[in-house]
This record gives structure tokens, C-alpha cells and sequence, in this order.
DNA sequence: GTTGAGCGTT
């Protein structure tokens, strides 16, 4: 009993013919090979003039009253932007820079997961153009045999295209792939230099409260406080030119006074591979060293972009290692060599440094909070590219204050002269890293507030859903 | 013509 079945993208457009299967139902399949991204049906309700939704199972739409009658059906797509969640809407005032809209935001190339072999860039362009124009459409394959190693890249030229490319599965050729941010490449740097550090924050001062404080400057589209509270904060702007603008200033937060500073990139990945900067023995990483990508692929709090995994902030440099000049930028605090040279959160690591010492906030066994492996970040102050050798290895923050040696997580606070770490302390990688500030370390609860925007963004939650249903 | 988690010859 296949009948055929009424359907419009849209309302008032004209209706295309789908065929039911022998049991009644229609399969989704069926309906997004004709609507491409639709992902059910709805109609109106003819006694009460209201939409209706259609019963969808196991890949299947059911008809109402078990017939689907000659009305019109609605295809239902995914909405672009979630439902609006907390709207802090009393907080928009006193714009002082302007704000630019999420829309501006930079498109980034898309890798497409899960293609059929057989499809090439001419059915991906046709496909994809759906979202919007597209500027580049690729099918990676084989160098020798040209067989398709089913997956591609696109990249869109509007932002807006972007999001609501991600925000679903897509039916290719046959196939349920999916459409994710790259591991690699961008996405990682241009987050980076839209992040700020504020250093010497205090412990009343919610991811909310600096929010409502940055969102004078332009768009916050992330707020990240570590916990247990380590007296700093990262803010993420839109706009990476109002993060910039922001560097090096003093700002008034709850009566206290918060430096800002660049925020130093959490993975190191200078040249070549994911997360080798903490190549070789002990270099903070406790094992359990997952590299970039892998399966991980569910962010849930949104921004935490694959790329924060792996290495970290590696540790001080000692004087006359190799990568970096013997700089002693020294300082009132005691804190002898701090390696300030050639890299960017030195005054980041300072500010909160100077936080420490001068008492602001309970300063816990930091060193043992951390735990291996994800994105735990060390005291140092140097970014530990050490490149290869072993001096990516030195343990404990070498100039942290407290984090000196590497054997375990004293007190910061009560542990302040810059004893210089032992130098070829290599061979405890076991507790050496949470020695001064765990920054950044991923273990961190992610006091976050989110824009819609980034959610669909960087926050994909891809669920590891079955290839399809066919 | 086979395969099915991943990450891009330029």
C-alpha cells in the first residue's frame, strides 16, 4: 500500500511526491535525498489550524491517523541557532567599543567525515552550496589510484553558512557524514589571539561577573575559570581585535584590580605534529597523553576546541637551554630567573604570580589536583618548546613561585624562593607538573558562559551517532 | 573492485 505523499521545503512552494514504503511509513531517507538537511515533516492540523509533527522512529515518519491523506507536509529542518537559552539580556549596556556580531566571524575550512567512495567534488559543491556559496570544496584522495579516502574539506564564505552546515548530519550519496572543525590548522590560532588572560582575579569574581564586565568591550563569547581558583581567568572575545586592544591593561573587576594580558596557546604546536611539545620523558605529561583528535570528539561545554589537548605550557626554560635566551627578567618578588624572553604570558605569569605572593586567595596543593594527560599545564614560564631533548622535562615551575622541584605540589604560598628546578630532573614525569599554576589544564570545571554562536561553532557535540539507518 | 575511523601532497 505505497502511496505517494505530498511534501514542500516550504510552505506554499510546489509540493513534491514521495513515495511511502509497503508498511506506510516514509523513510527519512527517502525524504532528505529530496531535502537535503530536512530532518522530519510537520503539517497543519486542518481543524485547528495549528502545525503538527509528524511521529518519527527508527528512521521512519509515521502518518497521521495511519494515512497520509493528500495534504501537504512541511519538511522540519534543524534550526541554525538553538533556542535561546539564558538570556542575560539586562547586562547590554554601556558599549563602549562596537560590537561586532558573531556574523563577522571568520569562516574556517570543514572537514566532511564519512563520504561514499564514489563521491567527487562536483556532488559535495552540489550538496554543500545548500548552506551558502562555498569557496572551496575537496575530496581527499589517493594520489596513485584516485580512490576517494572518504573524507573532504569545504569551507564556506559566510560564517552564517558555516553554522548551519555544523549544526547537522548531512545525507551524501547515501551516507550520514558529518562536518566538523579540522583538528588542525586554524580554528586554534584565531581562538588564541582572541582570548585574554586576566591575571590577579579574585575568588568572588564569577565567569557571569566577568562577562558582564568584558561585554562592554565587544562580544564575550567565552569566559573560563579555572577551579580550584588559581586567582586568573581567560575571556574570549568575538572579535580578536578587542582582545588585542585589551592587552596590558589594569581594569577594576569587584574593586580589584585585574591585569590583562595575551593568553599564551595552551598545546604548543610549532612545527609539524600535534602535541609534541612534550616529547620525550617527563615533560609534565603523566602518561595518559592523548593526542589531538582521536575520538574524543564531545566537546560538551562547548569551547573546548580539540586543539587544547595534549601539551601544554610547558615548563621554565632554564638559563642556556637551547630554544630560548638565557633572560632573566627579574622582579621585586623574588622571583629570580623567570625566563620573560622572547614568549608572551610572561607578564600573564607574573600577574598571577604577584597575586600569589601577595596573598590573594587560598592557594591549594595545586600539584595535586592536576592529573595527567589532558591539557595539564605547568608552572613555568617558558613555553616549553624545548624542541627535542630533555629540557622539555624540567618538572614543577622553575620560577613559579612554589613550584620548585619537581617532586610534588607544595603550597605555593609557602614555598616561594625560586629554588631552580634540578636540572635533569627527567626521570619524575609522575607529579612534577601541576607545580605552580595548573594552567589552563583542561581538568579545570569550565565556568563558562557560551554564545549561541560558539556553540555551534567550536562547541560541536558530535555524537558518535550510528552511519546511518539504511 | 574491497574499506569506514579519521584530519588536509599543493
Amino acid at each position: 500500500m505505497s502511496q505517494y505523499i505530498k511534501v514542500v521545503a516550504e510552505d506554499g512552494e510546489e509540493p513534491l511526491e514521495l513515495p511511502s514504503e509497503e508498511d506506510g511509513t516514509l523513510l527519512l531517507t527517502t525524504l532528505s535525498a529530496q531535502f537535503p538537511g530536512s530532518c522530519g515533516l510537520k503539517y497543519r492540523n486542518p481543524d485547528t489550524g495549528t502545525m503538527r509533527g509528524i511521529r518519527l522512529s527508527d528512521g521512519r515518519l509515521y502518518p497521521p491517523d495511519n494515512d497520509w491523506g493528500k495534504q501537504v507536509f512541511v519538511c522540519v529542518f534543524p534550526k541554525a541557532e538553538g533556542k535561546k537559552e539564558n538570556s542575560t539580556s539586562s547586562v547590554e549596556h554601556t558599549v563602549v567599543k562596537p560590537v561586532k556580531s558573531s556574523s563577522r566571524q571568520k569562516c574556517s575550512d570543514l572537514i566532511v567525515l564519512g563520504l561514499p567512495w564514489k563521491s567527487t567534488e562536483d556532488d559535495l559543491r552540489n550538496y554543500f552550496s545548500q548552506f551558502g556559496e562555498l569557496l572551496m570544496v575537496q575530496v581527499k584522495k589517493d594520489p596513485k589510484t584516485g580512490q576517494s579516502k572518504g573524507f573532504g574539506f569545504v569551507r564556506f564564505s559566510e560564517y552564517e553558512s558555516q553554522l548551519k552546515c555544523m549544526s547537522q548530519r548531512h545525507m551524501i550519496d547515501g551516507r550520514w557524514c558529518d562536518v566538523r572543525i579540522p583538528n588542525s590548522k586554524e580554528g586554534a590560532q584565531q581562538m588564541m589571539n582572541r582570548k585574554v588572560f586576566v591575571g590577579r582575579c579574585t575568588e568572588d569574581m564569577t565567569a557571569e561577573d566577568l562577562r558582564q564586565y568584558f561585554a562592554k568591550f565587544g562580544e564575550v563569547v567565552d569566559v573560563f575559570i579555572p577551579k580550584p581558583f588559581r586567582a586568573f581567568a581567560f575571556v574570549s572575545f568575538a572579535d580578536p581585535d578587542i582582545a588585542q586592544s585589551l592587552c596590558g591593561e589594569d581594569h577594576i573587576i569587584k574593586g580589584a584590580s585585574v591585569h590583562i594580558s595575551g593568553a599564551a596557546p595552551k598545546s604548543s604546536e610549532k612545527q609539524g605534529g600535534y602535541g609534541t611539545g612534550m616529547g620525550g620523558s617527563g615533560g609534565g605529561g603523566m602518561g595518559g597523553d592523548r593526542r589531538l583528535g582521536g575520538s574524543n570528539h564531545s566537546h560538551l561545554g562547548g569551547y573546548t576546541p580539540s586543539y587544547s589537548q595534549g601539551g601544554s605550557w610547558s615548563h621554565a626554560q632554564r638559563p642556556g637551554s637551547s630554544s630560548n635566551p638565557p633572560s632573566s627578567y627579574g622582579n621585586n618578588l623574588g622571583l629570580g630567573n623567570l625566563g620573560l624572553g622572547a614568549l608572551q604570558l610572561n607578564h600573564a605569569m607574573l600577574a598571577a604570580a604577584q597575586a600569589v605572593l601577595s596573598g590573594q586567595g587560598g592557594w591549594g596543593p595545586l600539584g595535586l589536583t592536576n592529573q595527567g594527560g589532558a591539557g595539564m599545564q605547568a608552572g613555568g614560564v617558558v613555553q616549553g618548546q624545548a624542541g627535542g631533548g630533555g629540557q622539555g622535562a624540567i618538572q614543577g615551575g622553575g620560577a613559579g613561585p612554589g613550584g620548585s622541584g619537581a617532586s610534588n605540589g607544595d603550597n605555593p604560598v609557602t614555598n616561594s624562593a625560586p629554588a631552580p628546578p634540578p636540572f635533569g630532573s627527567v626521570g619524575n614525569g609522575t607529579t612534577g607538573a601541576g607545580g605552580f599554576l595548573g594552567w589552563g589544564g583542561s581538568q579545570a570545571t569550565e565556568t563558562s558562559t557560551h554564545s549561541p554562536s560558539q556553540m555551534a561553532s567550536w562547541g560541536t557535540t558530535h555524537s558518535k551517532a550510528p552511519t546511518g539507518w539504511n
